[in-house]
DNA sequence: TAAGATTGAGCCGTCAATCTTT
DNA sequence: AAAGATTGACGGCTCAATCTTA
C-alpha cells in the first residue's frame, strides 16, 4: 500500500468535512431554529429506542462512533433533561445502563417531522436518488472498511 | 420539492458526519502523533500559499466555509505561533490582511507528507480509484448546490 | 492488568454584543 | 444601515488522570 494518494481521493477528502460541517450546520440551525436540541441528542435517543431496551453507555460508544467521556457527558446533558434514566447494571457492577424515559420518546417524536424536513432540504434535494444511494455506499466504505 | 426525503438520502445523511468525523479524527491523530499542530491550521496556510498573496480573512472564510469568529479565533492561534502575520489593509480600513510567512510555509513542507500519507491510509486505501472519483463528484453536489 | 465509566482542566467554537469603517 | 473583524462569556469536546469492578 502507497503512501500517495490518487488526486480524487484527495479531493474527496478534502470536500468530506466541508460538506458533512455544511449540512450539519444548516440542519442544526433549522431545528435550532424551531427551538429542539442538538442532533446528539437524538442520535444518541434514537439509539435507545432502536434497541427497545436499556443500554449501556459502551454500547452507545460503538453504535455512534463516539469516545467515551463525550457520550458520559451528552448522558449527563440528557439526565438532566429529563429524556433518560441512569441505572446500575446488574449483570456487571462497573457498568451503568441508560434506558429511555417517556419524555425522550416524546422527544424523538417531536424532533422527527422538522429533522425529516430539513434532511430532505439540505441532503435530499441537492442529491437525485441514485446519487443518494451511490454516496450512501461510498460512505459505507470508508465507515465499514477496516483501518 | 417535498419534505419527505427519499431512505436512500436519509441514510447517506447518516453516514456523512460519522464518516467525517472518523477519517478526521483518525488522520488528526495521525499527526498530533508526529507532533503537528490541528488540520485547521493547515487549511488556512495553505489556502494563503495557493493564493500567492496576503488574504482578507472574509475571503479565508469563504474558502473554508467557516464562520467569521472561528476564523478570527484561528487567526489568532496562528499568529502566536508565528505562522502568519496581520498587516493592515490599505484598500479598506475595517479589514486586516493576513500574511503568509516563511514560518508557515515551513510548517506547510513539514506536514504534508504525513498528512499525504494519512490521506492514503484512511481515505485512498478505503476507495477504489474511481470510487475516489465518484465520492468526490457526489460531496461536489452538496458543497456547491444552492440552498 | 484491563475494561467501563466519570471528572477536572484546558482548548476551541459559538453566541451576542461591540467597534470601526463603508 | 451594512460589512469586516474582534471579544467576553459560555457550552461542549478532549486530554489525562482516576475510580471501581472484572
Amino acid at each position: 500500500m502507497t503512501d500517495i494518494p490518487s488526486e480524487a481521493a484527495i479531493l474527496a477528502w478534502a470536500r468530506l468535512p466541508r460538506a458533512a460541517r455544511i449540512a450539519l450546520g444548516a440542519i442544526e440551525a433549522d431545528l435550532k431554529a424551531a427551538g429542539f436540541p442538538p442532533l446528539g441528542w437524538y442520535d444518541v435517543l434514537v439509539e435507545l429506542r432502536r434497541a427497545g431496551k436499556p443500554l449501556r453507555p459502551v454500547e452507545i460508544e460503538r453504535q455512534l462512533l463516539l469516545a467515551q467521556h463525550t457520550v458520559s457527558r451528552l448522558l449527563d446533558r440528557l439526565e438532566a433533561a429529563g429524556h433518560v434514566e441512569r441505572q446500575p447494571c446488574e449483570a456487571d457492577g462497573r457498568g451503568q445502563v441508560i434506558a429511555l424515559k417517556p419524555e425522550g420518546q416524546a422527544l424523538l417524536r417531536a424532533m422527527w417531522p422538522a429533522y425529516r424536513a430539513s434532511i430532505a432540504k439540505h441532503v435530499g434535494a441537492k442529491l437525485g436518488s441514485s446519487d443518494a444511494e451511490e454516496l450512501a455506499r461510498l460512505l459505507g466504505h470508508l465507515l465499514f472498511e477496516p483501518n
